[in-house]
DNA sequence: TACTTTTTTAAAAACGTTTTTATTTTTCTG
DNA sequence: CAGAAAAATAAAAACGTTTTTAAAAAAGTA
């Protein structure tokens, strides 16, 4: 019962290997009444050809990879789902690869298991961006801003967002508002607050310095975070923010419990709001106020891109994804 | 700026293609100096091996496949994450790919993509796990009891998760217990349903064939489902449901804000449960009564019987993993 | 030193395909 | 009906590896 190749089919059906492969792809060469033959010879095998040899001769796997170092969390399910689908409309298969361990990606990029990539949070460096180059291989990238050959990006314009949530709270009348950041080496989070501070200054605002706590974010690094900076503000009389911009949806929900527990409510006393609009923020009590990433627009523009680099198209340049304001009940005007 | 192969790498140093392969795969036979020679000028010209053809002539590919018709919700996210982890564990990567095409999933096990399958909503029937078992495929199902040669499962005990949550409720004194049902076809709600009938019947009660409703496993059909269910029991002068048993949680988030528009607070006036422990479950208001799914438990036996059956064990009994009943707000005694 | 054994390297076969080139068969033409 | 053209099939090369077998070089041995 072992394998059967396309060698049995040839024996079965008493055509070379060469016209049963012809027969089997559709190339017309080869006349109806073998086609049918071999076709059936190939039935009654069951045969199912070995997709490494196909792939090795042909030299194109018909597949994409998306590469990411973890899959937790809302936004990849929505992400990846919306990545297979539209790659499956233009015939290409997703693979998705899991690993935060730079080599074992390069190796499966460059040995050519996938015939582009889309790459998020992965710690691929400049050098290897020059080696796709180098190879003609395409990529894209979900989290950084690159145009460069056969390598170019779609990513939100998260300095947008901050902008426009600091607009945002500005309009309600807020001067005094913090930031809870993510970690210090996420340049998302980076930016986010230089899009605050942006819409700060465009008002003639500056943004206090003891306004930056570390939320990591986490909902309970966010909460000890609020706390530990609710006991300082007293201890040194620092006037107290009206309204706190989270790094995330997950430390915006670490905030409020941290500041409800502290006798603050949300939004009466003070304004929290979140980035991302996870599942749970819509249920959240208060729903939070927060900025959507537009997930479905990236995969779509994504894979457009690297269908396109994939024929060949070079330098095409970045796009950015603007985030969309979902105002919900854990915001409101500051109290006169 | 071809792409370079084992033959340049054996022209650059000087040696054959065969010892370059000894030497870059650590045979021992291969003297130190030369094994030097040929690693200097493998990194020289930046060689990366071409996985196909690597893959081709060994016939394996380290890689475990995982295969399911979608991957949206939280489920999915934790159970991924899970098995890549475990895969990586034993050395193995893992693939997701992510179809309800039977014929292309069946083609990429067959194709020999992988060197087992993780099965999860797959339309996959039994003469494909026949053609499994003659091809001697490796392969384990997550969604349904299966035992047989090369393929078996390891599934929640759906039945035994209906039953405690039957039997809690009926500790807290409720005695008129609803279902509300996902799709007709789908067997873990039935079994689900099973499981509280069952409950049931062990305390000398019987299910009321009206206090079946149907949820469709969404929040929105739920939601009209108690609407409607309400009317017709006033109409008809039904005794409410002291209790409603949901078949997943996003069913339970539908009726319970269902029962709040009709003036009906829970827990106070009506328990309700639900199925899965998502994100949400924990952070709605009230906090979601729940069973919870052991998904790491899963995805880590999971990885673990593949392997068993990859290094030839045979009939691996089906392993059937208990579900943990979460205790929070949306239940409470009885209203005495 | 001359032979044998061991170590090291090279050549060739193989994995399962597709594609290119060559050969055979069929059909057309005058 | 003979020859040319067209159609259909077969043979061989190729994709990039690893592995098996063969050959060469080095090291022992007497």
């Amino acid at each position: 019962m072992a394998k059967v190749t396309i060698k049995d089919v040839a024996r079965e059906s008493g055509y070379s290997i060469a016209t049963v492969s012809k027969a089997l792809n559709g190339v017309d060469v080869v006349k109806e009444t073998t086609k049918n033959k071999i076709l059936e010879a190939a039935k009654r095998l069951d045969y199912s050809p070995n997709l490494m040899g196909k792939q090795l001769k042909s030299g194109s796997t018909q597949t994409l990879g998306f590469f990411t170092s973890s899959v937790t969390g809302p936004y990849f399910s929505i992400l990846i789902d919306a990545l297979a689908n539209f790659s499956e409309k233009n015939g290409y298969g997703l693979n998705v690869f899991i690993s935060s361990d730079r080599d074992k990606i390069m190796n499966t990029i460059r040995g050519r298991l996938v015939d582009g990539a889309l790459l998020f949070d992965t710690i691929i460096n400049d050098d290897d961006i020059e080696q796709f180059n180098n190879e003609r291989i395409s990529s894209v990238f979900l989290d950084r801003k690159i145009s460069d050959g056969s390598t170019s990006s779609i990513v939100f314009d998260s300095q947008g967002a901050g902008r426009a949530i600091g607009n945002y709270l500005i309009n309600l009348g807020h001067r005094n508002i913090a930031y809870i950041a993510g970690y210090d080496d996420v340049y998302d989070s980076e930016l986010r607050f230089a899009g605050l501070k942006q819409a700060l200054n465009d008002h003639g605002l500056v943004f206090e310095p003891h306004n930056r706590l570390a939320g990591m974010f986490e909902e309970e690094a966010s909460y000890n975070a609020i706390l530990s900076f609710l006991r300082v503000a007293r201890l040194r009389g620092y006037e107290l923010p009206t309204a706190f911009v989270a790094g995330n949806d997950t430390s915006a929900i670490g905030a409020i419990k941290a500041l409800r527990h502290e006798g603050l409510n949300v939004p009466e006393d003070i304004s929290v709001v979140g980035f991302d609009d996870i599942d749970v923020a819509e249920y959240f009590n208060p729903p939070l106020t927060t900025i959507r990433n537009p997930i479905m627009a990236q995969a779509r523009g994504a894979v457009e891109i690297l269908l396109s680099l994939l024929q060949g198209e070079q330098d095409i340049p970045s796009q950015v994804l603007p985030g969309e304001l979902v105002i919900r009940k854990s915001t409101s005007n500051i109290p006169s």
